[in-house]
DNA sequence: CCAGGATTGACCATTTCTGGGCATAGCCGC
DNA sequence: GCGGCTATGCCCAGAAATGGTCAATCCTGG
């Protein structure tokens, strides 16, 4: 779903040559977890000649800097919201913030239009295999996580060989992010731990 | 930092016995990657006896179900919007939307003000490593990826060592982990690919 | 009371990953 | 041009993970 109000001269060329599917502010809203400026783009993804190619005509056309909020859920299609400037014109820190703000109505906003309910709950995992999973994702073997939890080691191997069970996965990797994106384990369980506060 | 306008015999006991450390709606909403319901907490973390206990206090305080926005950002502290309604009243459907979008926008000025940029990129990957990285994220062995790009199982092995090295971590995890918190790969990358649109 | 699940422990064979080294070719910026 | 980076390929030894089986204890719900 596009909503927009581009000038017709960009837009013409935007919607008429389907450029969604290859426009670098989209795919580095795909990857960014933070609201982000567009001439910082290729802090989330390399820039090809074609991607500078089409800034360059974006540019061309009355679009210069802007400022872009992704927004992410899992099972769910992601989203951005971006606000743009003319060409050569400075975006105010004032407005970055409240980019921020209408970005994030707007995401929300958008997400009840499209619906939302498709995202379905697959497993739940035991407290304890949830605790053997979250030492997985700080980086921790079978042997040491015994160690933490003051249990053997094969005992380790069992729960995460249950969770992937559980999820159908064939390797530590993926039960790690099933984990992640069914919430079973959280992003700050993760990133705290490993950048304490 | 704790705003709120709950009623006073109930703000008082949460203040007063710092509640916030184990309140169980707020640990939900730190592995919840959506609004979540209070009454669908056991959805996101076992309530343990004391949790249901502090509920009941809650209750008789004359707090009842409630609706809960979280909010993640890698590297800064997560946060949580909730609304809530006396005990034994039901939450309307159109103020579970409302919520979602009241929430979003109260968690975009708290992180304003709380402030941003505690989050610091670590490492850059080549194109090359991230593909690596993606595909390994994607639950696929090193021999598998050398097949899907084309190239030597021992090539893989080595730009997954290299990618590794960067980011100063021991095992695959850790790096997917990197990589997905860095923005190197997208939660989308990963999540559509598992199960297609 | 009993069935089922959770938790614990152990063993085995095979596969995969990790960390180290060595070597060639291409590209880009100083 | 040269140094640095990237990409590619190969080898090896040790550590870790995976998949399978067997068995005991404890607790909870029907």
């Amino acid at each position: 779903m596009l909503v927009h109000n581009y000038p017709d001269v960009w837009a013409n060329v935007y919607v008429g040559f389907d450029l969604s599917g290859t426009d670098p502010i989209r795919r580095a809203g795909e990857r960014s977890m933070t609201g982000f400026q567009w001439c910082d783009v290729d802090r989330y993804i390399p820039l090809s000649c074609g991607d500078r190619q089409l800034l360059k005509v974006a540019r061309e056309s009355g679009i210069g800097d802007g400022y872009t909020v992704p927004r992410h859920l899992p099972g769910e299609a992601s989203g951005s919201c971006s606000f743009a400037v003319v060409p050569n014109a400075r975006i105010p820190l004032e407005m970055l913030h409240a980019a921020e703000i209408v970005g994030a109505v707007a995401l929300a906003a958008a997400r009840q239009l499209v619906g939302t309910g498709s995202y379905t709950r697959r497993a739940v995992l035991t407290e304890r295999q949830r605790e053997c999973v979250l030492w997985s994702a700080r980086g921790k073997t079978a042997g040491e996580t015994a160690g933490i939890l003051g249990i053997s080691e094969e005992t380790v191997v069992r729960h995460l060989k249950m969770a992937r069970e559980r999820y159908s996965v064939p390797c530590r990797q993926m039960l790690i992010l099933c984990a992640l994106f069914d919430g079973v384990i959280g992003f700050s369980d993760v990133y705290d731990w490993w950048r304490p506060l």
